[in-house]
DNA sequence: TTTTGAGTTGTTCGA
DNA sequence: GTCGAACAACTCAAA
């Protein structure tokens, strides 16, 4: 008996459940892994998570034949490719890892009218089986925190160890070979791009245990030591398990906050799956269509470029620029910027995000672009969710170090203007080498006023 | 069914 | 500079 093993975005041997049970259950395993156009080209088509996730499979189909097998590289739509391949093998079952997302699930549908039967595991979330995760009147939850409370008390399953042997690939099968980034029509836009793969997340995850987890709760949003952990495109690609995660904190003040961070990701996934049409409008129905948001072209290239005139602001969309990601109170601070100060749709940042992201993720970049445009499931009103750059500054960039580590032009700016350099005098400027309309951008909009209208945007009958 | 407590991460204004 | 209040009432989830 032979079972393939669909390998999606859960690429790691550690703590790998259908792995494990295509192994338990068959003599023969073909771990295969399917590049669909679709996803390559469509509206989350992305040249850096796509380079990340082909590092990713390379390592993973090393490791995989340093245990005996391999993987093979099929290219088209899996519901053709995963019963050709089937055919080819004599393989009567695909194992998978369960997705939330609408597309995925779509995909596992085609797979079972293809014929192949499609066995699916836990493996992406914390708990396993989130859709089951009820409120006592039965329904999805839609508030964090009594999400919260519900998944400290589910149930957790056993974490699984890497197989030590798997059986080789059945003679005669084509391995196919991992394309080139150019030869996907992609190109790498990011400059410093995290390593992929498991070896060097699993490295992250034992370097953040034994280093900033413990001051996690005081560091995390301190954008100029940036002490965060950094392992969200490794969550996302599945490189390590959030399940495996979770096990391995140690305890304390830093591991309840982290852990409770990682809740969030199941948070997004949860909903995502009961309410699959967030993916493109808005979570509160009275939005939904009732707010006119703007699409102003020039203010969006400023903000995607960088160049808003507003220092923190700026440094985030750099950061992101050059590092393919982007620190969470930043990403906060930029996202309240588009929607709140440009009035430019959501689903705007959201794109721009998921091009350059390498953890882009459709559920929390969509629960979270929803969540800062106050459309989404965060109870707070609108008005607890307009940030002020200059504030955020003064009180997460204290000492200037993230804004004058992408925002080269502000270096010498003395830190007593560095969150509102268009207040410079004008010798202070010439000193600073910073003119500002020349050397660094006037702020594109005043924020007091954008703000006023931002309440007046939000303020639906 | 009704009631009750609570809701990630704020900002601004005026005393 | 510091502090408290206002922002605007709403909806979710559990008891």
């Amino acid at each position: 008996m032979t079972a393939l093993v669909w390998f999606t975005r859960d690429l790691r041997v550690h703590d790998h459940p259908a792995l494990r049970a295509a192994l338990d259950r068959h003599r023969r395993v073909v771990p295969v892994f399917c590049f669909e156009d679709r996803l390559l080209g469509g509206r989350h088509a992305s040249g850096p998570r796509t380079q990340f996730l082909l590092e990713c499979l390379g390592e993973l189909s090393s490791a995989l034949a340093d245990r005996g097998g391999g993987l093979v590289i099929r290219r088209g739509r899996a519901e053709e490719a995963l019963p050709e391949l089937a055919a080819e093998v004599g393989a009567e079952e695909v194992h998978l890892t369960a997705d939330v997302g609408p597309f995925a699930r779509r995909r596992m549908d085609a797979l079972a009218r293809a014929g192949l039967e499609a066995v699916a595991h836990p493996g992406v979330a914390v708990v396993d089986d989130l859709g089951e995760v009820r409120t006592q009147a039965g329904g999805p939850y839609t508030v964090f925190s009594p999400f919260h409370r519900r998944w400290l008390e589910e149930p957790r399953r056993v974490v699984l160890g890497a197989p030590r042997t798997l059986p080789p690939l059945p003679s005669g099968v084509a391995k196919g070979r991992l394309p080139s980034l150019e030869s996907l029509g992609l190109e790498q836009e990011v400059e410093e791009p995290p390593p992929g793969g498991e070896e060097a997340a699993r490295e992250r995850l034992s370097r953040f245990i034994r280093g900033d987890l413990r001051e996690y709760s005081d560091n995390h949003d301190a954008l100029g030591r940036d002490r965060t952990s950094r392992l969200s495109p490794y969550l996302h690609f599945g490189c390590l398990s959030a399940r495996e995660v979770e096990e391995r904190l140690p305890g304390g003040r830093g591991s309840e906050e982290f852990r409770r961070q990682v809740c969030w990701r199941d948070f997004h996934h949860h909903v995502l799956l009961h309410f699959p049409r967030n993916a493109r409008s808005e979570f509160q129905q009275r939005y939904r269509g009732s707010i006119s948001w703007s699409y102003a072209e020039k203010r969006f290239e400023a903000w995607c470029q960088g160049r808003t005139g507003f220092p923190l602001v700026d440094a985030g969309m750099r950061q992101l620029r050059r590092a393919g990601w982007m620190h969470n109170r930043a990403r906060l601070v930029v996202g309240s910027f588009l929607t709140k100060d440009l009035g430019i749709d959501w689903r705007w940042g959201e794109r721009w995000f998921m091009r350059l992201l390498v953890d882009g993720d459709e559920a929390n970049n969509n629960g979270n672009w929803q969540w800062i445009a106050s459309v989404g499931t965060d109870p707070a009103p609108a008005y607890r969710r307009i940030y002020n750059p200059a504030r955020h500054m003064e009180r997460y960039d204290p000492n200037g170090d993230y804004v004058r580590r992408y925002v080269p032009e502000l270096s010498d700016v003395p830190d007593e203007h560095l969150a509102e350099p268009w207040n410079m005098p004008e010798e202070v400027q010439r000193g600073a080498g910073c003119v500002i309309g020349a050397d660094y951008p006037e702020p594109i909009v005043d924020h007091a006023e954008a703000r006023r209208e931002a309440l007046e945007r939000y303020r639906v009958p």
